[in-house]
Order: structure tokens, then C-alpha cells, then sequence
DNA sequence: ATGGTTTTTACTGCGTC
DNA sequence: GACGCGGTAAAAACCAT
């Protein structure tokens, strides 16, 4: 393969390249001839035998904006902190235990008593501590995927309250905060009645889809949300401004939608496919003619989904207005 | 863990522009 | 010939048990 050829193939296939470059660089240091490392944190490239520093500032491969020495080495750019259980990655001090001063030397009891005192008391602190400061970054986090999704303000209002319900009853140890806000968040979303897909949440989330879920199952089991599935003309509106189909096409998705429900054929499939099915269906009745991949594109849902779902729809419509007229 | 259901992926053929 | 669409088979994902 030539030189250009390389260059212009596709990005994904480039980038992947690249880092396996910085990662495993076999070159030979000018000064003494040792093999040459890349440090990546220091984004340096180094001789291992002189210490030689042939390059400097070269670009970090590691995730954008943490640092954590997350070791579970998966793909996603930005992990979870290593560890959840230490708020302050055991950064902070703390009192030691032994009753001796600095020099070593055994403390009178009055001393004992005023130390064991500080140490409750810095105990005490350090949790609330802990709490305030994962409730800070978990808002943080709910506002920033919220404004990302254009969710309204009620949603984040909810989206906090379950979180510090989920705090407060001790489900974050094991789970990542990132985890739990992102779960917190679609669970808020669905319940005000603007839903976001999974696909979308995990598109702003930094946690993947796998632990989106799982993390959501958990949280909804546990506090006993009551989240009603999805309904599927929620997701009509924006998906029909998206695609800029018009007002009377998004109340004939709507209608295909609600007379599916009447004939029963919607439980168990999913909600995204049937709103972007109804939207190609009314984009069809209504002769603007929108292709199934491009509403595939906007939905996250593949285009055999959608010629199945809307089939169903165009039945269900047909066998519902039949009963409106024999009636 | 398992089995049933739904969705996705990949491939094919057909008609149209 | 590219594009949109329809269908199919097999794989994958999901869910309840």
C-alpha cells in the first residue's frame, strides 16, 4: 500500500494506527543506542538506557480529561476513577491511631482522649465530606448531559432527586458516579415524559451502554421507581422536527401510533422503532417522502426495523379505520 | 444458564431515475 | 450504475424464567 493510500483511508482505521505507533515504538536512541520509550503521561519519549529526552510534549494517548489509574484497560476514553470506595483516592490525611506524639513518645490520657475526640470528629467529616463533594460532581455531570440532550430543567430537578436517593441508600459503593447520574438521568427523562433512547444518553455519557443499563436496572430495582415504558409517540416530535417533516405528518405518526395501541400490536417491541416507523409511514401518506435511512439515521435504528414496524402500523390503521366505519 | 422474542447485520433481487 | 426498497437468514441483544 502506498503512501497516500494510507492517508486517505478512513479515519477510524488512521487513528488506530496512530496509537499503535506511540504505543510500541521500537526506535534507537541517537545518543548511546539504547531502545527509546514512550512515556505517555509525560508525553515524552525516552531512552531507557541514557534517560535521553528525544521528544517532548508529544500528544497523549490517554483519555481526554481523567487521569485515574483506571487499570481495567477498556476502550472507552474516559473511565470511572480505579476506585469509588476512597472519595479522595486516599489522598487526604488522616489522624494515626497510635497514641505517640511526633517523636514516638506515649501521649498523657488527657491527650489520649482529646486525640480519640479529633478522630471522630475528622471521621465525621471526612464522609460528609465524601458525600458532598460526589453529589457535586454527580450534578455536574446530570446539568452537563442534560443541556446536551436539551432536557428541561424539571428533568434535572428529578434526575438529582433520584440521585441523592440513590446515595442516600448507599448504591454508590461498587458504582461508578458517572454511572449512576447517567442512569438517574434517563430514568428522569422517562419519567418527565421526554424520553432520551439509551443510544442517545450513551452518546453524552462516560460511562458505555453495557454499564448505562446495568447501573439503571439496579438503581430502579432498588428505589422502586416507577417508570413507565416509553411511549412511543414521544419520541414522534423530535424525531419529525429533526427530519423537518411537516405538522400533519407528525399528527399521522401519532395516529398510526395510537391506533397500533389500540389493535395491540406494539407491546414488546420498541419504542424508538415504532416512532421511527410511524414517521416513515406518515412521511409516505403524506408524500414528503423521507428514505428509511434517514430516519433510521435520526432514530439509531436500523432500517429493517422500520419496514417491519411500519408494515404493522399501515395494517393496524387499515383494520382500525374499518372499525370506525362499520361503526 | 436457558429459551423465546426482538433487533441487527449482511446479502440479494427488483424497479427507477 | 447508484439508490431506495423489500425480503431473508443468521447473529446478537434482550428479557423472563
Amino acid at each position: 500500500m502506498t503512501e497516500t493510500e494510507t492517508t486517505i483511508r478512513s479515519y477510524g482505521t488512521e487513528r488506530e494506527e496512530t496509537e499503535a505507533a506511540g504505543r510500541e515504538s521500537e526506535l534507537v536512541c541517537p545518543e548511546c543506542g539504547g531502545t527509546l520509550r514512550t512515556d505517555e503521561e509525560h508525553g515524552e519519549t525516552v531512552c531507557a538506557d541514557c534517560g535521553l529526552v528525544v521528544e517532548a510534549d508529544a500528544i497523549d494517548h490517554g483519555p481526554e480529561w481523567r487521569s485515574f489509574n483506571d487499570s481495567r484497560g477498556d476502550k472507552s476514553r474516559v473511565g470511572a476513577p480505579a476506585t469509588n470506595m476512597m472519595h479522595d483516592k486516599g489522598l487526604s490525611t488522616n489522624i494515626g491511631w497510635q497514641d505517640k506524639d511526633a517523636y514516638g513518645n506515649a501521649l498523657s490520657s488527657e491527650r489520649r482522649r482529646q486525640m480519640q475526640r479529633l478522630r471522630t470528629w475528622h471521621e465525621r467529616f471526612r464522609t460528609r465530606d465524601s458525600k458532598e463533594r460526589n453529589l457535586k460532581q454527580a450534578l455536574g455531570e446530570i446539568d452537563r448531559m442534560a443541556s446536551a440532550l436539551g432536557l428541561p430543567d424539571n428533568v434535572r430537578e428529578t434526575a438529582s432527586v433520584i440521585y441523592r436517593r440513590a446515595l442516600d441508600e448507599d448504591l454508590l459503593p461498587g458504582r461508578s458516579i458517572e454511572g449512576v447520574a447517567s442512569a438517574s438521568l434517563y430514568a428522569a427523562a422517562r419519567q418527565g415524559n421526554t424520553p432520551r433512547s439509551l443510544d442517545e444518553l450513551t452518546a453524552v455519557s462516560r460511562v458505555d451502554r453495557m454499564e448505562l443499563t446495568r447501573t439503571y436496572r439496579y438503581v430502579v430495582r432498588e428505589l422502586k421507581l416507577e417508570v413507565a415504558p416509553a411511549d412511543p409517540s414521544q419520541y414522534v416530535g423530535r424525531f419529525a422536527s429533526e427530519l423537518g417533516l411537516s405538522d400533519e405528518g407528525e399528527w399521522r405518526a401519532r395516529d398510526l401510533i395510537k391506533s397500533a395501541q389500540e389493535a395491540g400490536v406494539t407491546s414488546g417491541k420498541s419504542p424508538v422503532g415504532l416512532a421511527a416507523a410511524a414517521v416513515y409511514a406518515a412521511s409516505l401518506l403524506t408524500n414528503e417522502q423521507l428514505t428509511q435511512s434517514q430516519v433510521g439515521a435520526v432514530a439509531g435504528i436500523s432500517e429493517v426495523t422500520i419496514r417491519n414496524r411500519y408494515k404493522e402500523l399501515l395494517d393496524a390503521a387499515e383494520s382500525v379505520g374499518d372499525q370506525d366505519a362499520d361503526a
